[in-house]
DNA sequence: TCTGGGGTCCTAGGACCC
DNA sequence: TCTGGGGTCCTAGGACCC
């Protein structure tokens, strides 16, 4: 079974992978590749669904745990390890990497027996974050592979710079042009060069080189449970729709969607970027540090469009936008704001009431319409009518791959 | 290289402070 | 205004991840 979302593969299945689809190609190309192709959906709840119940079977375990992505999580089992120990009260003598294999194992019978839905899971031990995720990724799907300190030299025959997660294909072109072709390459070249070469991203490289760590790890990060940093969304303006005025009406509606999500986790941002690329693939990105905190759809719509005035002249993003993207960051728990406009308290009352309505219903089955949308729904029916149209390509949520 | 819609982190450089 | 050295905050942009 595949996933689709407008153009693209997002996710394919072992047997369309044997077609030669895979994440990235095009459906149209899928289905030239194979014609009785199944496409499916994204369902982004019933995958924040599974994450859930899949993160309370390791919640069992450790309350160590870093959600990494929607189907992904890093668990400290240290503690585990120990406390399994004991037994009886007497402190057994055991290896505890072997305890650690026995805990996944457990785990990963309960994914079938409790997440159940056919979900696996492939899984990876060892001593650093980096590591235990190259070694999760060796064996697919419902893979267990342990790499203990002393088994790391046999990695490097198997690994190409790429599996090493924080290499993506750009780091491998700088690293090609110096020579080195493979991980064995990047682990015997000296730091200096690669300080002089990288600055401090050269020290990261070598360590990463040696199999050690530093990806998201040395920077600092425990392995806890992170809080959100920003929330955003972005939409391509399906062809047919472009010179076509959209523009505002598109960044009003994603104002609303962020601050919807805003709501729900109980947050509000300072921080507001927004994003905009014209028809010369000319990126217009602008953030700015907001002066108050705000869940609030309209303010984050005020200033995301303030932002893009800034760069470019209105007419010029109503007529060339092909893409628009608003993300709030510098997050903090919601607290009911001093009164920043007069009916600033009215206005969240109300906005709770409509997320109320549209979480019963379907997400915009009502909404807020500002008086400038109001009259292009008049003037050329732009605005929340034809944002209905809309409705079923917008795409909200991760893509979410279960193995 | 792009296809799509989400995110995170890092670095450089400028403003500003003492 | 400049002298020196140090620090923080902010923003833009890049690279990477799913």
């Amino acid at each position: 079974m595949c996933e689709h979302l407008g153009g693209i593969i997002i996710a394919a299945s072992v047997e369309a992978k044997r077609w030669g689809i895979k994440t990235g190609t095009p459906v149209w190309e899928a289905r030239k590749l194979y014609p009785k192709i199944i496409l499916t959906k994204t369902n982004p709840s019933r995958y924040r669904f599974y994450t859930s119940r899949f993160l309370k079977v390791f919640a069992d375990y450790t309350d160590r745990i870093e959600k990494y992505s929607i189907d992904e999580a890093f668990l400290d089992l240290t503690m585990a390890c120990n406390i399994r120990g004991y037994q009886n009260g007497v402190l057994q003598k055991m290896d505890p990497w072997q305890e650690a294999v026995r805990i996944i194992e457990e785990i990963k019978l309960r994914m079938v027996t409790e997440v159940g839905d056919y979900i696996t899971c492939s899984a990876g031990i060892s001593y650093s974050k980096l590591v235990a995720k190259i070694a999760s990724d060796l064996q697919k799907p419902n893979g267990l592979v342990i790499v203990r300190p002393e088994d790391k030299d046999s990695l490097y025959d198997r690994l190409v710079l790429t599996d090493v997660p924080g290499i993506g294909n750009r780091q491998e072109r700088n690293l090609n042009k110096l020579g080195i072709l493979t991980l064995k390459d990047l682990r015997d070249y000296p730091l200096s060069k690669l300080v002089t070469h990288f600055g401090i991203g050269g020290v990261h490289l070598h360590s990463m080189g040696q199999l050690e760590g530093t990806w998201k790890e040395s920077f600092g990060d425990d392995v806890i449970a992170s809080p959100m940093k920003s929330i955003g969304h972005m939409y391509t303006i399906p062809m047919e729709y472009r010179k076509k005025g959209v523009f505002r009406s598109v960044l009003y509606k994603l104002s609303e969607m962020v601050a919807a999500r805003l709501r729900v986790n109980g947050l509000m941002g300072n921080h507001v970027y927004a994003h905009a690329y014209n028809g010369d693939e000319v990126h217009v990105g602008k953030g700015a540090k907001i002066g108050y905190h705000s869940q609030d759809g309209r303010e984050l719509y005020l200033e995301a469009l303030n932002l893009l005035a800034q760069t470019t002249s209105l007419s010029e993003l109503e007529n060339n936008t092909y893409f628009v993207g608003v993300t709030v960051g510098g997050l903090v728990p919601f607290v009911p704001q001093a009164a920043l406009f007069e009916d600033t308290e009215r206005r969240q009352r109300l906005s709770l009431a409509l997320d109320k309505i549209n979480n019963k219903y379907e997400d915009f089955t009502i909404a807020r319409v500002p008086a400038f949308l109001a009259r292009d729904i008049i003037r050329d029916s732009v605005g929340f009518g034809r944002m209905k149209e809309f409705k079923t390509t917008f795409m909200r949520g991760g893509q979410g791959r279960f193995k």
